[in-house]
RNA sequence: GCUUCCAUAGCUCAGUAGGUAGAGUGCUACCUUGGUAAGGUAGAGGUCACGGGUUCAAUUCCCGUUGGAAGCUCCA
């Protein structure tokens, strides 16, 4: 341990090897609460971070590895655009700016948005205040003071009222800028060599719709010219994996004004990918003892006040149609009607665990503007199924649900574990309204979730507010290329639904014995699936998936009936072959066909038709060279045959 | 749903400081029968998203509707 001597005359001990940026922290968490001025004498040094005068923890480093250090790089940047806009437009108000994962952004209350000119304004007046290489200094005031020096800043005062009694009350200070903040940040304005403007929009006052709406203005800043080059190309990479361009350019999907906003349909190549993979997790799932049934679409509104679907999901749904003497509702969700299915008859606590599966249309009310393409629909194919098993059962069901996602992300499409996290998503204790109301349902569900995670050796985060209303869930998240947060994969845990619907099942004792439902989705829905699968592989779909598995290239007008006869005989083994016997030239077909990502080019010539080969082209190696027509089937018929299509 | 921006040929986009439009690509025909990422010529295609308003005149300006984009809110 070490002696650190405060200001104040107070000690504060710290371990061995801390960084300046512990210490800090240890400081600023209330350790050494009334240590407002603190001084270090002890012997700790890091060359990242330096701790001045006031407790003004200052930052050298902007690195991947050191969060903190590009936070308050970026947490500098975001003053330095108030700072320039209250320049420009002094009546503005300042609300909120801080760091993001990539970059940092500012909210202003402002009388009009603003526009392009005004944001090419407020970035040439941002590099001049990083020119004037103002010092950044901090200081703390007492409740009274700080809300007087905030007079005329309204979103200032109602943050620090919001402050708890005792909390220190610190502020930054560059130029005649002043901010309130906790910091840290890096030592002067100078120290931010690049910055751009990216976007604006309009963004809630403290997140809630009911709040004004301020203007936000999101910006990026680096220390090198290349590092925020290298950014915008990342961005520009991006934009082009966005499965919308792919889906478009691809022929995958097509929308209508005339069929609506969220409502996609799916081209004849976005079809042949969603039934093979529809197939694909039918079967997987028959191997695991799941039986599959049809369901309608529509169901009485009684059967959703029934499983409480009406008083805490009806304003997603689709308004009620009425009918001479019934009220019918689009399904939002299967659960329900699979309740009534293993309701239909009376099970043995020898029959559990019911695996009831089905791929359903769901219809869902999303605001017109969160719909995006494939990703976010209002009527969606889910990959549903519902567990009815034993208390008993949870644990070894649960688990077997998380097998089977690692085998199909991970074993069959050999997704990067990079591109997912797993989320344990609860409750928020404090809506009563958002869920059923029954404490000691969603403590035991909850803890049996995580205990589950904490066996498999799950790393996962835990995000309150994130539960479906009948139980918490585990939610695999992935990010798109819009960076969008989404939910693919999800299991939950439901002790509710089978109380509504009175389920049960004859215990060993001869006894009626309330079963637990999971719920879970392995694909997701079909749609948001096929997004996915767009953007991580760029369009170039695995062999198995691809709507167009070979294309035979005549070279001139005489193979036309040899590659025909070629075609025929692979569509007779379900290899989807098209021939391109258009009048071009062979340069031309390979390009186009290289651009639509077709895995496998036939080039067919009088060569080939002499000696019964195809030259073959593949879409990552290029000229293969021959084989004979036999050779090549079997060889792509075996690529094809690993995935059981 | 909210804030801002956008909507011109099948696609990607230019254009008109108010006088009814153009490129590339694709499509069709003809010439060319060509061997691993773009052969040539010609032609067809648009009530400039839809509905109002201002104006002698609106694709262009204004309002509304629909659809789209970014973000917010919400969510598989």
């Amino acid at each position: 341990m070490i002696k650190i001597t405060l200001k104040d005359g107070s000690n504060l001990d710290i371990e061995q090897g801390s960084t300046i940026l512990q210490v800090a922290k240890k400081i600023s968490e209330g350790l050494a609460r009334n240590a407002t001025c603190g001084e270090v004498n002890g012997e700790i040094k890091d060359l990242r971070y330096e701790l001045h005068e006031n407790c003004n923890l200052v930052i050298h480093t902007f690195q991947e590895d050191d969060l903190e250090g590009k936070k308050a790089y970026w947490h500098t940047s975001s003053h330095i655009m108030a700072q320039a806009v209250k320049r420009l437009f002094p009546n503005a108000k300042i609300a909120i700016g801080p760091s993001i994962d990539e970059g940092f952004y500012y909210d202003f209350d402002v009388e009009k948005p603003f526009t392009d000119e005004d944001k090419a304004k407020i970035e040439e007046e941002m590099k001049k205040i990083i020119k004037e290489n103002l010092e950044i200094k901090r200081f703390s005031l007492p409740r009274k003071d700080a809300l007087k020096l905030m007079e005329n800043e309204p979103y200032k005062i109602e943050l620090i009222k919001d402050l708890p009694e005792g909390e220190e009350i610190s502020f930054y200070e560059q130029g005649n800028f002043t901010d309130l903040c906790a910091g840290p940040h890096v030592e002067s304005t100078g120290k931010i060599k690049t910055i751009k403007i990216l976007s604006s929009s309009g963004a809630y006052w403290r997140g809630s719709e009911k709040n004004k709406m301020l203007q936000r203005i999101y910006a990026i800043s680096f220390p090198k010219a290349s590092m925020l080059e290298d950014y915008l190309n990342l961005l520009e990479e991006a934009k082009q994996r966005d499965h919308r361009k792919i889906g478009k350019e691809q022929e995958i999907f097509m929308t209508h004004p005339l069929v609506g906003s969220g409502l996609p349909m799916y081209l004849p190549n976005g079809a042949t990918i969603r039934r093979i993979l529809e197939r694909y997790i039918q079967d997987k799932e028959i191997e695991l003892g799941y039986e599959h049934v049809y369901t309608p679409s529509l169901a009485n509104v009684e059967l959703y006040k029934t499983s409480g679907h009406w008083e805490h999901y009806k304003e997603d749904m689709f308004p009620v149609m009425k009918m001479e003497n019934e009220e019918m509702v689009l399904r939002p969700m299967n659960c329900p009607h699979h309740m009534l299915v293993y309701k239909n008859k009376l099970h043995s606590y020898r029959d559990l665990p019911i695996k009831i599966g089905e791929l359903a249309n769901d219809f869902r009310y999303e605001a017109s503007g969160s719909v995006c393409g494939l990703e976010r629909v209002r009527q969606m194919c889910q990959n549903d199924a519902h567990l009815f098993v034993r208390p008993d059962q949870i644990k070894e069901e649960v688990g077997k649900v998380l097998n089977l996602i690692f085998e199909v992300y991970q074993k069959d499409f050999g997704f990067p574990s990079s591109a997912f996290s797993f989320r344990l998503s609860l409750r928020d204790k404090n809506n009563k309204e958002k869920y059923i109301d029954n404490d000691k349902m969603w403590e035991t569900a909850e803890s049996q979730l995580r205990e589950i995670l904490k066996q498999l050796k799950i790393d996962f985060y835990e995000a309150e507010g994130e539960a479906a209303f009948y139980g918490p869930k585990i939610d695999i998240q992935i990010k798109t290329a819009l960076n969008h947060d989404i939910t693919i994969p999800t299991c939950q845990l439901d002790f509710a639904l089978p109380e509504r619907f009175d389920l049960s099942f004859i215990g060993e004792d001869g006894k009626e014995h309330r079963p637990v439902v999971i719920h879970r989705a392995i694909l997701g829905s079909s749609d948001r699936f096929i997004s996915f699968l767009i953007e991580e592989t760029k369009g170039a779909f695995p062999l198995w998936l691809c709507p167009t598995q070979v294309k035979i290239l005549p070279i001139t007008d005489n193979q036309h009936e040899y590659a025909n006869k070629i075609k025929n005989q692979f569509t007779k083994k379900r290899i989807r072959v098209v021939v391109d016997d258009r009048n071009e030239k062979t340069g031309y077909k390979i390009r186009e066909a290289q651009l639509e990502k077709i895995p496998y080019m036939l080039i067919v010539g009088p060569k080939e038709v002499d000696e019964n080969l195809v030259s073959i082209r593949s879409r990552e190696d290029g000229d293969i060279g021959t084989m004979s027509i036999e050779q090549f089937e079997e060889k792509i018929l075996n690529e094809i045959d690993t995935k059981k299509n």
